[in-house]
DNA sequence: TTGCACATTAGAATCATTCTAAATTTAGGC
DNA sequence: GCCTAAATTTAGAATGATTCTAATGTGCAA
């Protein structure tokens, strides 16, 4: 039950490159890619099953940190609630919205850099940045 | 068993007006200003215990989840590691080595603000803001 | 095609945190 | 200073997201 070809030139993106590829990574990728919502383990669990009833949630974890290690995916953590996943790669953070939990994306103004906010000391190596900020959308 | 006035004038910190104080808030703030570490629940516990040796650990909690909801110290998460607990309320973003775990205050430079970084919605209310960095300190 | 290093799986285990319900304590009013 | 209501403390159980285990299955380089 291999993957046709056609199937996988649809499928393939850059970023997946150097990753072994299973049929569970790619459905969890796509389910992120398709509905870019920050939804946690246990709802992309929910959705890869809809595509993929045989996948576990065991299985579902181990995808987002190989997803995740690889940089193809961000994790995104609000307080000790649950993380969420990001396909979003570009330079960003994250609001949380009190009453109805949903999670934006907060893009950097243009030109903009941390490095003009922050006072790092010297020689430090800065390897993952999460802004997050928690409020109130409407008004 | 009462604290004494003396006591109580000597240990009087404007951050807890307002907050009804128990001997074991005080024990837990007094913990969190004398070692500006970033320790966790369990940390903040031992180091209690030394000083009061019958407070509980869900106290330890309990006082944490009050400080922090009074404003008076702020709680610092990264990734999943158990949450941390700081007692500097000025404007600063946190870094933690991932080789040691330590974690670092780092302070925003003069002047600078997040608003001039993040390109928010209008008519976002925002409540709460966390910027945590990881990687390697020395180099 | 084959081999094997790496992935998947179900279920158990972990562990930070929260909950429960009873005993104790705080702080305000007298 | 004493009393009382309301809030806090406490030990231990419960929760829940995540990780681990060990057996089975699979991708992919040669």
């Amino acid at each position: 039950m291999n993957q046709k070809i056609t199937d996988f030139a649809h499928n393939h993106d850059p970023k997946l490159d150097g990753l072994r590829m299973t049929r569970q990574r790619r459905e969890v990728y796509d389910v992120l890619m398709s509905l870019r919502d920050h939804p946690t383990a246990s709802e992309v669990y929910e959705r890869a099953k809809s595509n993929m009833p045989g996948i576990s949630l065991a299985t579902v974890y181990n995808c987002l940190e190989a997803l995740v290690e690889h940089g193809a995916v961000r994790q995104v953590n609000f307080e000790r609630e649950s993380s969420r996943y990001c396909p979003n790669l570009t330079a960003h953070g994250h609001f949380q919205d009190e009453q109805s939990g949903a999670v934006i994306d907060v893009p950097l103004k243009e030109g903009a850099s941390l490095g003009d906010l922050l006072d790092l000391p010297a020689g430090v190596q800065v390897n993952n940045i999460e802004i997050t900020l928690t409020g109130k959308l409407s008004n």
